[in-house]
DNA sequence: GTGAAAGCGCTAACAT
DNA sequence: ATGTTAGCGCTTTCAC
């Protein structure tokens, strides 16, 4: 080590060189500046003379200087992290909308900090304040029910800068953020269904209290019958994707008005509904039509290819930081507070009707 | 606010009650107790009599007190983070892992840092320092090859405790590691293959130079063709698992010898080749047998079930985090600092062969 | 353009 | 058991 240092023994072997050691009043000591100097160097290089700079950022390559972002934080009252609560990562939608979010903020310098709900109310709650508690710039967050959450209440009574992935928000209800139409998707999807013959369409969904997207795709559904003048049925609410789901499937099969094609929520209930069909002894599309939604990656990769209503997943992450980034610059700014009018951004869906969607058997 | 505070006037409306002001000092107060004392009552109740703690605890819910870590973490020099790096979330193996991650670390109170590394060393570099710049106080990690990776060299350099996840450790090199055992357990699962009667057998990879467990679980296939007396085929590598896989599978099962059933080296490669096999008229498993790796959840959902190789994804999460932690409290202690001894830790594989693989056909 | 000095919120010796 | 006092590493007025 360049400069003396008071006695600090590390605390064992195993972090002696933890960090390197090396602080900015080194580099200053080292490049004969203030420390003052040496911070501007690195955070506002326009203050300072060019050959300083070059002389602190020398000093810093020299002795391997790592900024300890820490410090920088504390004291600048910001930590350009900014916290994301997705439901889960099991569900590919939310890892493809991950890496979005990842992209863009890495790149534009804000650190991440991610934890996962579950779908668990309260588990939002706990996890919220788990990120308050590192004073995240912002949120990116997916709760379970936009329209009554305790999370949302509490970031708005905290004046917590956030924008909502995947829920919609409501149009006059001053919250921010992006999706694609829930409603209006669904209701294309289940057009293209009937479009293809279909008159008997079963809607399938995981708990409708989990999630405000399967409601609006609910009422898409709705819609798109009542437009046809063709009877809803009654949903059919899984409690996970993850098994006996056969057995609701197979009931519903052995009735005489049986479904001819099934309208899923999301791609993975899909891919399961698709299982149970076959193990039925059912082809899919030849007997029964499956359609989608989520336009999950791996839905292109299976053969034959899962019809599905595609959201943009990653563009709905990036686009997500982008318009939180612009609300915390627009914050900092004395004028134009009210730069980004809040409401609901709509990114485009689009139709992948082909592969498990086709006309009805003749019956 | 109850205390009297310089003015710094909030820059502006937006943030005005941002982290709600509410600092240590003010529960001090409030409490009639030092700050020291407030602290304690937080961090080290056992040194603070009970009423007192009591009193602490009664002001900072009254003020609406929450603790800004920050202050905390640069003060006492660990941040009680942990750095996580992936190489993606995409690939459900990865999801299910930070799944464990997530759990064990937040039970413990440890803070997570997820990057992704995209299976690209450049970008493990970077990500790695990012991750340091944070001052994690240790990392869970799967790199792209452990045998040669910058960025673990860089990490024993600097003495920074990690946990490798799916990387298998060198048996003496001193690292510590949470997989499977690759290459047994990929023997294994060439064995069932073999004993299902087929002989011909190819192995399906991504690029091995991205992934030394793809390589080692083809060093197993080739030790199961071997112990068998059977030449082990060229391996197929595939650039990724998106797409056009279809042209290579395609020229393969165009020849005389083709092979009656594929080994592939993760499960999402297996779902795709098994979708080139469809395409190509051929069915799973009674035409052509797959045998995946990883046993992601979604490959028990499919029809028929992907056989594969089960790996505890999550529990590899959780236990590495376990590891992890261990070795951070071991490093505090001034004994036992080598409680925990380096190598690599294998847990239990399954093999669920059924579904996508059967005996092959009559010829 | 550069320097001196005052903290950000918290913890940890060191006293008592 | 509790209080006093220094900082952790950095940014940021405020002078010059």
């Amino acid at each position: 080590m360049p400069t003396f240092r008071p006695a600090t023994p590390p605390q064992s072997d195993a972090d002696a060189e933890r960090g390197n050691g090396v602080t900015l009043a080194d580099v200053a000591l080292a490049a004969e500046v203030s420390l003052a100097t040496a911070s501007r160097a690195f955070s506002h290089p326009q203050l300072v003379r060019e050959s300083t700079a070059q002389r602190v950022h020398d000093a810093a390559r020299r002795l391997a200087f790592r900024p300890n972002l820490l410090g920088a934080k504390l004291r600048s009252q910001q930590t350009r992290i900014l916290g994301v609560m997705l439901p889960t990562l099991e569900n590919a939608v939310f890892a493809e909308c991950w890496a979005g979010i990842e992209e863009v903020s890495l790149a534009t310098g804000y650190s991440l900090m991610l934890v996962t709900s579950g779908y668990d109310p309260a588990r939002e709650r706990e996890r919220v304040e788990y990120l308050l508690r590192h004073r995240v710039d912002g949120m990116v967050l997916t709760v379970s029910d936009a329209a009554q959450s305790a999370v949302l209440d509490q970031l708005d009574r905290e004046l917590v800068p956030y924008v909502l992935a995947y829920n919609q928000a409501a149009p006059q209800g001053g919250r921010h953020s992006v999706s694609v139409d829930n409603r209006a998707s669904a209701c294309e999807g289940v057009n293209a269904l009937i479009a293809a013959g279909h008159r008997r369409i079963a809607l399938v969904s995981g708990a409708f209290v989990a999630s405000d997207r399967a409601r609006q795709r609910h009422a898409g559904y709705e819609d798109a019958m009542r437009a046809h003048g063709l009877p809803p049925l009654p949903p059919v609410n899984l409690p996970s994707h993850t098994a006996s789901s056969g057995a609701r499937i197979g009931a519903l099969m052995a009735g005489a008005g049986r479904p001819t094609a099934f309208f899923c929520t999301n791609d993975l209930l899909a891919i399961g509904v698709i299982s149970d069909l076959k193990r039925l002894g059912l082809r899919v599309p030849r007997d029964v039509s499956v359609l989608g939604y989520d336009g999950i990656a791996l839905g292109a990769l299976v053969e034959p290819p899962l019809a599905t209503v595609v959201q943009p997943n990653t563009d709905i992450g990036a686009t997500a930081v982008r318009l939180l980034l612009k609300r915390l610059a627009a914050a900092t700014r004395p004028d134009a507070v009210l730069a980004s009018v809040p409401g609901a951004t709509l990114l485009p869906h689009a139709l992948r009707v082909a592969g498990t969607v086709a006309a009805p058997p003749e019956s």
